[in-house]
DNA sequence: GCCAACGTTGGC
DNA sequence: GCCAACGTTGGC
């Protein structure tokens, strides 16, 4: 059992949308550090820590789980889909992924600054300088602190 | 909108 | 294999 952290634009896809759908794919990810975490790492039942990114408050917004095992993302063959990737075949694909289902949305969402200021969290990657992973592990100590302050 | 940090591309 | 140029991410 892992724990995970994923970052979404809300304007592009937020804790209520999941919500809304209960389960969903977590397509469009064309990095291979964040595709290997989920091609390689992820199990069903991972927690997964959502994140949302490029808006007012940026912070943690809820909790999801790994629905499914990793599988091609179908977005990279389809011509019409802007995350379309012409040298991901379907007999060799590039890019992986996993479905995610909603677990919980938190009441106040644990935001960055809030985060920044947490001695306990000091370490975590989600506050490295620089860190722009959209998919990474995070460690139970962290991931424990985390729980605690929902 | 700005810009620092980072990943990828491509010429050599 | 190096590295400059470029594109993207994401906080502010």
């Amino acid at each position: 059992m892992h724990y995970w952290l994923m970052k979404s634009e809300p304007d592009e896809y937020s804790i209520d949308d999941l919500e809304r759908d209960g389960v969903e794919m977590w397509d469009g990810v064309r990095n291979y550090q964040a595709r290997n975490f989920m091609r390689d790492e992820m199990k069903v039942g991972d927690t997964v820590f959502f994140y949302h990114s490029n808006t007012k408050r940026v912070g943690i917004y809820g909790l999801a789980e790994v629905a499914s095992r990793p599988y091609p993302d179908p977005t990279a063959f389809d011509k019409n889909d802007k995350h379309f990737d012409p040298r991901s075949k379907r007999e060799d694909p590039t890019w992986y992924l996993v479905d995610v289902r909603f677990k919980q949305k938190f009441e106040h969402p644990i935001t960055l600054e809030q985060m920044k200021q947490d001695k306990k969290l000091e370490g975590f990657r989600l506050l490295a300088k620089g860190n722009r992973l959209s998919v990474f592990p995070t460690e139970e100590r962290y991931a424990k602190h985390i729980l605690s302050l929902v």
